[in-house]
DNA sequence: TCTGGGGTCCTAGGACCC
DNA sequence: TCTGGGGTCCTAGGACCC
């Protein structure tokens, strides 16, 4: 295979969370239909392509999502709903190949190179699979197909909703090199600015060679990996990996907090969900991190490794509890959050040697 | 219009060990 | 008398993504 170019393709599912909530309630279709946290506060998750036509985009407060689309419908977010859809569009994609990997909730990546070679052209394939997801069930995905990963999901990025776009590696020069830089995957909107401050504005320059150390200086490690994947080179190996690294919630309040016994209520809540997580994963950690965000939106994030590990929720209470009261908040409070890292999987538990002690 | 909630990976300094 | 060097783990914060 080395030396021979992949056909990698990147499936995005369009609009998800909204077209989740109208495949179940079909009066919303067509409307312009906002996913939200809460309403009145909180940002929108996703929009439908009516409501984007008004200007309501992803990350925008509600407030102004309805300044700019007034009969816009809201609906709260239903994750485990979406995770359920989600995990059908994924063994979908499972018929065609094993090689999937899963990066998100609404977006695979898939080494269809094997595959494709039953079909006249790469694009037949990716018809087909659009089809057939929309038949079954009635999601709308956009396909970029390419060389590689990076290449992939910029192409699906190209057409939406309902698109397929295939960029050949010789296409890169023209399709690539020209794209400014803040829209390229994997540069936001900290690095996007440097970039631009020394003259670095489209995804090309990036491979200017005399301004590779200072690249390197500002992209990091990666740096290397990064100019090689524009160039349609590596970047196409499909992780297996489905563990998770991390399990954590947090929550806002509805209005900042000052009072402890409300304080104590939301840890034993976000206690239990975790809990409830990581036993459904059958995970345990021992790696707790206790998240405190004030009302100026200060963020502390305060985390301990112990030489035990946590699953229950009574444990985790109480260990949150402790690493909260040594910070001595005073301001108030505006979120808070629980998180483990370093997940093992619960054969691996120190946690009965803990009980023998 | 003040800014959700779920993640992943990287950086940088310090502790500790050999 | 100035104080090696490498590896690993831990903690805190940050950038980015959907």
């Amino acid at each position: 295979m080395i030396g021979l170019d992949r056909f990698i393709f990147h499936i995005d599912l369009n609009a998800f969370y909204a077209v989740a909530e109208q495949i179940r309630n079909p009066e919303l279709k067509d409307l312009p239909v906002a996913i939200a946290g809460r309403r009145g506060k909180g940002i929108i998750t996703t929009a439908t392509y009516e409501a984007r036509a008004y200007g309501v985009k992803s990350a925008m407060s509600t407030t102004e999502a309805l300044r700019l689309c007034p009969n816009l419908t809201f609906v709260e977010v239903d994750h485990p709903y979406y995770s359920k859809l989600s995990k059908k569009f994924v063994n979908f994609l499972k018929t065609y190949t094993d090689q999937v990997e899963q990066v998100s909730i609404d977006e695979c990546y898939l080494d269809l190179t094997d595959v494709v070679k039953n079909y006249q052209r790469p694009l037949d394939l990716a018809y087909e699979i659009q089809t057939k997801l929309y038949e079954t069930l009635e999601l709308s995905c956009s396909i970029g197909i390419s060389v590689n990963k990076f290449l992939a999901k910029m192409a699906s990025d190209m057409q939406k909703p309902m698109g397929i776009t295939l960029i050949r590696k010789e296409e890169v020069i023209n399709k690539i090199y020209p794209i400014p830089i803040n829209e390229m995957h994997g540069i936001g909107k900290i690095t996007a600015p440097i970039l631009m401050e020394h003259n670095i504005k489209v995804i090309g320059d990036l491979l200017n060679k005399d301004k590779y150390l200072l690249i390197k200086q500002i992209l990091g490690k990666n740096t290397d990996k990064t100019l090689e994947k524009i160039q349609g080179i590596g970047n196409y190996e499909i992780s297996l990996d489905e563990s998770l690294k991390s399990i954590g919630h947090s929550s806002t309040f509805l209005e900042d907090v000052t009072d402890y016994s409300i304080i104590t209520q939301k840890f034993y809540s976000l206690a239990q969900m975790v809990s409830n997580r990581l036993k459904a994963h059958k995970v345990v950690s021992s790696t707790l991190t206790v998240t405190i965000r004030t009302g100026d939106f200060t963020t502390v994030t305060r985390s301990v490794t112990f030489d035990y590990d946590l699953q229950d929720t009574d444990e985790i209470y109480e260990e949150v509890l402790l690493i909260f009261d040594r910070e001595n908040v005073e301001d108030p409070i505006r979120l808070l959050g629980i998180s483990f890292s370093k997940l093992k999987d619960y054969s691996e538990s120190i946690y009965q040697y803990r009980l023998e002690i």
